[in-house]
DNA sequence: CATCATTCTGCTAGCGCTAACATCATATCA
DNA sequence: TGATATGATGTTAGCGCTAGCAGAATGATG
């Protein structure tokens, strides 16, 4: 009944209180038949009075595995990173393992590399990469990560490797048709950094979803996530003379200082201008006005990573795949038809 | 040169290889003294040539270390805990820790329980615990962590446990007073909830702070920490009739919320309602109006307590103490003084 | 009754590493 | 020159656990 670690009590200790061997003790720890009922009752009182906890790192280095995931991520400030960490810890724990955490402080190959590095030495036993940035093909993953089974989160769309993604080229297309389909015609951008994967995909669907539509995208503007960006942005937009009735913002918070600019410059939103985010984060809609944005299920991203994941720990000849999740729009008030 | 696992290389392949003994290549990779220059090449050379990374669970056996710490948290997809957990993670890896996650869903001392249990049998050295609720004593938590050193974070203050906190009571009265400074006579505050130590310091030192200037605290209602609760909360004082020309709002998303919701009921912020909040998240300078609110050294909290946790480590005879960091007010436009 | 299968338990050998000691050169000093 | 320090290496014995085999006890079958 005692602590986590309660003094080092060892199957041996556990046998020796029970009166039996060692290797019966570790039967009942692993729920292993042909142990009677009578000896197990002992075997459980005693591990019970001793507070035993098997010791991991003896139990990794005699079974090769060691029932930990590693997550390789950027930013779990971020929404969008913190809610996947959460949702793929606790699919974990419940399917056994436990987590470790490797973050990377700036999204280039070398620090991911490290990152990575930090896990190696049977560490875990597979990986989820949270790492959605270009400039790593999947075989440089591969490489990486050689012997170890991985699943990358939020990678390219159609990557060859195992992946979950959130398709979101559908995504941006959502927002940019609504904003089309209620007569916007002067559209303008502000996009995540372009080295993102989904940054990357949000602006050339934006793009292409205007040519489909017969119309010219107005200039783009790179933000950094962040509303301090997203206000900096929209101020170089409007510096630059740009005319537009509809802004397209890659996240919420950026759509939040695009907002807070836009109003600084006399222009109201959505009369003046319409604005849509992306993420649909929590306070989105309490935004003034509140924000029409895109919903991205990361709790699914999440739970469907560690399961492919485990698969594919449990049998390495899983087959390679993609699974693709499609975000949602939702519809509030900062975007209406131009007047 | 291959990938983190690869094809389990042991130390006695790379003594082979070097032509030494298997103990001298562990000398070399623990940077032990007497080893000639020539042999720490040879050895070196041939732990790149074979790809050798020493197994983790190995040595941890051996030493009865295991270089991993433990977070255990609720709810990083709040602001204050990500912040934690990242300069946690970073900290650690700097000291050379790795660090293992153990997410608590619900803020129970049931589930906290669980939590640092998943973390047991010789998985950490120590644990940094980010779970400031209350119902769990210094005395519990010592009982549970029982032989492994911890350090928890945002406790209450005074515990007799290591800990590393901001002072919420101070973070609390430098608002209160400043709306009192600038003429407010008629308060009222959402709390967060009030089973989290933080919520409660705030909720306590807002009354006194209150009592001490010589007025009577209005309603205060509770919320939970989140946008749509604080505008359920404002919208529940506002429906008790209650009139204020200033509010206290315990963290930032709570307070866009409740601004929302003073907005719809005709309300003009700050010019017939000040409100001002408390974290101080980086989307705060670009409410509308930009909020008032304290700055919290999320950073400092983090990096603080795993410094104190290694100390605690490597000599357990480290004295127990508490450190306080203080909050700052950061003004903005969402207070001014009433009408 | 012998034979075989079945259930239960113990023994032995390692997983890959490090700590502690033993060994052997070489350098230093009286 | 022999005694002593000191650098550089190898040898041995575990850390706590599990897998695999060996053996004992029991029951079923010919």
């Amino acid at each position: 009944m005692a602590g986590i670690d309660s003094k080092r009590v060892t199957l041996d200790d556990v046998a020796h209180l029970a009166g039996v061997s060692s290797q019966t003790v570790s039967r009942v720890v692993n729920d292993h038949p042909y142990v009677s009922d009578d000896t197990r009752r002992r075997v459980q009182d005693a591990i019970r009075k001793l507070g035993y906890r098997p010791n991991r790192a003896a139990r990794s280095l005699a079974t090769q595995r060691t029932c930990m995931l590693g997550i390789v991520t950027f930013g779990i400030d971020h929404y969008g990173p913190a809610q996947m960490v959460t949702h793929v810890e606790q699919t974990a724990r419940a399917r056994g393992y436990g987590v470790t955490l490797s973050t990377v402080r700036v999204l280039t190959p070398h620090e991911i590399r490290a990152a990575i590095d930090a896990l190696g030495g049977s560490v875990v036993d597979g990986l989820v990469l949270i790492t959605p940035v270009t400039g790593l093909s999947g075989a440089d993953m591969v490489a990486l990560c050689a012997n170890i089974p991985f699943v990358q989160i939020d990678t390219e769309l159609g990557a060859k490797v195992p992946s979950v993604v959130i398709d979101q080229r559908f995504g941006s297309r959502l927002v940019t048709q609504y904003l089309i389909d209620q007569g916007h015609r002067a559209l303008c951008e502000i996009s995540g950094p372009l080295n993102w994967y989904g940054a990357q995909a949000r602006h050339e669907s934006w793009i292409k979803t205007l040519h489909q539509a017969g119309l010219a995208p107005g200039p783009s503007v790179e933000g950094d996530w962040t509303a301090a960006g997203g206000f900096r942005a929209a101020n170089s937009l409007l510096d630059q003379g740009a005319l537009f009735t509809g802004l397209v913002v890659a996240n919420d918070q950026m759509a939040l200082g695009a907002i807070r600019a836009l109003r600084g410059r006399g222009l109201r939103v959505p009369e003046d201008v319409s604005v849509v985010g992306f993420d649909d984060i929590p306070e989105a809609a309490y935004f003034e006005p509140p924000l029409t944005t895109v919903c991205q299920n990361f709790a699914a991203l999440g739970e469907q990573s560690v399961e492919y994941l485990v698969a594919l720990i449990d049998n390495p000849h899983t087959p390679v795949h993609q699974r693709v999740l499609h975000p949602q729009l939702v519809e509030r008030q900062s975007a209406c038809p131009p007047r």
